[in-house]
DNA sequence: GAACGAGCGGCAAGCGGTTGCCAAAAGTTG
DNA sequence: CAACTTTTGGCAACCGCTTGCCGCTCGTTC
């Protein structure tokens, strides 16, 4: 019989002495039959232990009930809220989460996005790295949306980093700093371009100066260079493009025997894991990231269900600034 | 003609005046048809944008190029190495990765196991809170590898936490501790109960004396308590299950005022992103989880590749104590 | 009791590939 | 040039499930 085989509806069907229909109807539309011949159908696939192929099931729907989620760098801290918050929505709404690092590199994405269109329902991309143009190419023949990134047209959700910069900008201002630079990330980056723009008018108006600096890598590592970067401009605080730089810099600064906040304030973007332990504590912008990952998806699932209101869907969330240790008052010069 | 549908198979075949079976073999299986046709059909299949569809690729092969790995925590970073390993493997072999968050929990496990069996090919489980005999039955039914866990008869990488523990305790030894206690993790941890054992042995064996307290969660919020428990304890050395939980032990310790090293020591376990700048760094037990996860990985794509040389599977990875700031010698009482 | 309609189950045609088998074509050999 | 071997391409049968359509059964209604 079985033979070792994983049961098929065929062996449920014939066990229980109905059609294959009959079986798959019992089974998925169980309002389409009998409750007598449901319970009994059921009652068989259970005893069978059959279990309903996925990729069958798949084929002629051409829904698979999979959802992908690419990161530009799975081990960076920041992404967990959004993974988090992408897988639960996406268990809740019973399909199944694939997972892809895309390296910082909008070729890799594009390249996952090829490899797996056909196999999952829709995409979600964090921070892409991909030009305007290639996203609304790929959003129109697949079902996409962004996070921490806007594309007129497409779906996305974001943290609100330009009311945030600002926050930034306003607390350094308020603790009489003249002189901050920016720390710059990955030059593709679409938030760093639109934080720059906001950090550079709010300098402006508040009658600071204000430099970029980079591009430095958005990890730990990237930390040493920017650090040394940013004591040759003699800035008095530094603002960096992710709390992984900013941290890199924290431990270049102490290395080199440069006080933080007393020489100079460092601040960040994420709050992420290890913002509230580093030393000092580093004061950073905080967004719901599980939030973003957890709508994102929802936003996938809206659409996947039929309405396409594509355009309206730009979410923004709020963001906030948590202000620990490592900004202070200005030095003096 | 395409109308707006990706193109088929069909479509191609049509267009290149061929049969389907010559399309699917001039694009999978080169050697076996003619260059010239070979390249025609390529050349139309690339005009016409047509990708193969997973899914009905995998349909008949029952090979979905597709590996899970379930992880208990996706937060915790300890797994991101694991996570990051695999990640790697599986796009080397060709294959795209499917993450699952399994929350502690067994129950879960298998329910994802049974969701995705048949669309994945292989499942690696890492940190698993399933009991032996339910792993090495679903190990019958599926195929499987495990990290961070050993079950006879079903293939596993594990970093060789017994030599760390070892480790861990010589070096709170030679510091002069001998009032140790260990800060337990989920009942149902694996390692957790393997170290305990070893701790306990080598205590005994250096004339220390060790109790196990817990459970605690193994997050930072289960520090506090864990740290309260430590000090309740009167311990001069605390092992905490893994370096979330002894992150969370010194920040209670440092609202507390307990100094550490100087009033208890703190050993935590996975080296995690974070346990280098904490406050004081933490001394762990570090291991190449990120190689764990690619071995994993490759246990199971050898496994797959027919090959079914099972037993002998049982990989052990070196482990290394890494001494930073938060052990120091005992106090004297 | 005939006419009608709702409910239920079965038939069979896909979904888009892969692949075993076969025959035609091309190449080789004596 | 015939006989034989090797390529090469086509036919068609799956893989396991869904679903539109059809017809049978049975309960209702007049």
């Amino acid at each position: 019989m079985s033979s070792g085989k994983r049961p098929t509806i065929y062996d449920v069907a014939r066990e229980a002495g109905v059609a294959t229909s009959t079986v798959s109807r019992a089974l998925a539309n169980p309002e389409r039959v009998n409750t007598r011949t449901r319970e009994h159908v059921r009652e068989v696939a259970e005893r069978l232990g059959y279990r309903t192929n996925p990729i069958a099931r798949a084929l002629p729907s051409g829904r698979t009930r999979t959802m992908a989620l690419f990161v530009s760098d799975v081990t960076n801290p920041h992404f967990f809220g959004i993974i988090r918050g992408a897988e639960q929505q996406t268990r809740a709404a019973g399909c199944t989460l694939i997972l892809g690092d895309t390296e910082e590199s909008g070729e890799v994405e594009s390249a996952n996005l090829d490899r797996l269109s056909g196999a999952v329902d829709g995409f979600v991309i964090a921070a892409s790295r991909m030009s305007d143009k290639e996203i609304r190419e790929l959003s129109a023949r697949h079902r996409l949306t962004l996070i921490s990134r806007q594309v007129e047209g497409v779906p996305s959700v974001i943290v609100d980093h330009e009311d945030g910069t600002r926050q930034i900008m306003e607390h350094l201002g308020s603790l009489g700093h003249t002189s901050v630079v920016y720390l710059a990330g990955p030059r593709r980056s679409w938030l760093g371009a639109r934080r720059w723009q906001v950090i550079a008018a709010t300098a402006r108006r508040l009658g600071m100066s204000a430099r970029r600096l980079g591009p430095f890598p958005p990890a730990v590592r990237g930390g040493g260079a920017a650090a040394d970067a940013a004591i040759g401009q003699g800035a008095t605080a530094a603002i960096a493009h992710n709390d992984l730089l900013a941290i890199g810099m924290l431990r270049r600064f102490a290395d080199r025997g440069v006080r933080v906040p007393a020489d100079i304030s460092v601040v960040g973007y994420d709050d992420i894991f290890g913002a509230d332990f580093c030393a000092p504590p580093l004061t950073t912008l905080a967004g719901q990231f599980d939030e973003a990952g957890r709508l994102a998806v929802g936003l996938l699932l809206r659409a996947r269900d039929g309405s396409r209101s594509r355009a309206a869907d730009q979410v923004v969330l709020p963001s906030h600034l948590v202000i620990r240790g490592s900004t202070g008052p200005a030095v003096i010069r």
